[in-house]
DNA sequence: TGTACATCAGTGAACGCGCGTTCACTGATGTAC
DNA sequence: TGTACATCAGTGAACGCGCGTTCACTGATGTAC
């Protein structure tokens, strides 16, 4: 077996394994009550081999916050190419969520726990994303018609607004047990209708801004 | 000065410092990272003197969570007493919000925190604890006028979009410094007048539910 | 009021254990010639 | 292809330290008579 992998290759494949490691152990206790010792006793390595791969458990935090939203980002942007239209959003939006989130339940969990209590730079790099992500939804919902007229400020409000809504919905699809999901889902899909009608509205119909 | 306090008087004080220093503490750590031995050290009190007022970390975890909606609670049960009207709800319910996460920093930071990355047994009471407030909200969404068609189902997807936009505000005005939290505020009024117009529209303008 | 006894909040020593980090090391893999 | 040397992922012993929990204790407060 030795003869087809390099050094290389193996100490990727140990990394990984950190990765993974770490991953799986803080899916109940969040990395600042883990110890470098319980990652590298569960990844079947002597406890000093962790330094060769990160500098600390921050370090690694920090890989798994990159890790974490990084199929998440690459989902959104594929939605985000297609037909633009209010309806439209509200079920791709709640589909990419909720499939994201099932088949990738540990980073779900691990962005939804270090977001409020992980050390204080993955705190930070969590909520950077997170922003990230409103400013681009932002963005496209200025691409929408019915928006032509919206201020600025109001658009960052409704990309709040629907954010933080998926957040949650992340959050309730992880922690619910199957049956609950399917109730899960069916309210945030009337919820973001909700916000929507509103939105489509603010103008027009309700109590102007201010 | 020991002629005027009881034993049961200094063993409450004694009870309080280890509430106050746990909250103090936590502040940056989360409660699954804080060790009962630094407790004791910021309260001034030998290691094993903590057992006279808690069984475990969990269970002052558990009494963090009753104190810090306690509070909170009492507000709004006195809000809820007030006149009954859609506009009237939004400045009042964020007012709430935001006086109470600023005079009770460090119980909402708790929450905000454990909410996530507690103790199992601390984070099933919050996510509790935030259901009733959504269940109380429901109650009193059905009381007001234009609400008289809706189903159960849809009152309680309303609180839980309004209760997850406040627990959203609290967590940033929290985090916030000064300047920044004039606009936050600014923009949860906004956000919550779009949700309330998106509700009010709900049965008459917007598709309808299925 | 005075005395004898009970209660119990807080003490301090001790235990075995897991922690992060250091250091010198091993031996397989990689490279230069 | 063969040899000599360099690299470096992972090892294992050792360190001082803080951990949760046990136990027997102290001495001020409380109570019964």
């Amino acid at each position: 077996m030795s003869e087809t992998t390099t050094r290389g290759e193996r100490k990727e494949r140990t990394r990984r394994a950190i990765l993974d490691a770490a991953l799986r152990l803080s899916d109940e206790k969040t990395l600042a009550a883990l110890s470098l010792r319980q990652v590298a006793k569960e990844v079947g390595v002597v406890p000093t081999a962790f330094y060769r791969h990160f500098d600390s458990l921050d370090d690694l935090g920090l890989a798994l916050v990159e890790e974490s939203f990084a199929s998440l980002r690459a989902m959104l942007r594929d939605v985000r190419q297609g037909a633009p239209a209010f309806n439209w959003i509200i079920d791709s939006s709640i589909d990419v969520v909720v499939e994201h989130a099932r088949a990738h339940r540990a980073h779900f969990g691990f962005i939804a726990r270090e977001r409020g209590a992980g050390p204080p730079v993955v705190r930070e790099e969590i909520r950077h994303q997170i922003e990230l992500f409103e400013r681009e939804l932002a963005a496209d919902l200025a691409r929408l018609p019915g928006t032509d007229t919206w201020e600025q400020e109001d658009l960052q409000v409704l990309a709040n607004l629907i954010v933080t809504s998926m957040v949650s919905l992340g959050e309730q699809v992880i922690t619910a047990t199957g049956q609950a999901e399917e109730q899960i889902v069916w309210r945030a899909r009337r919820q973001l209708r909700m916000v929507l009608i509103g939105a489509l509205n603010w103008r027009s119909g309700g109590p102007s801004g201010e």
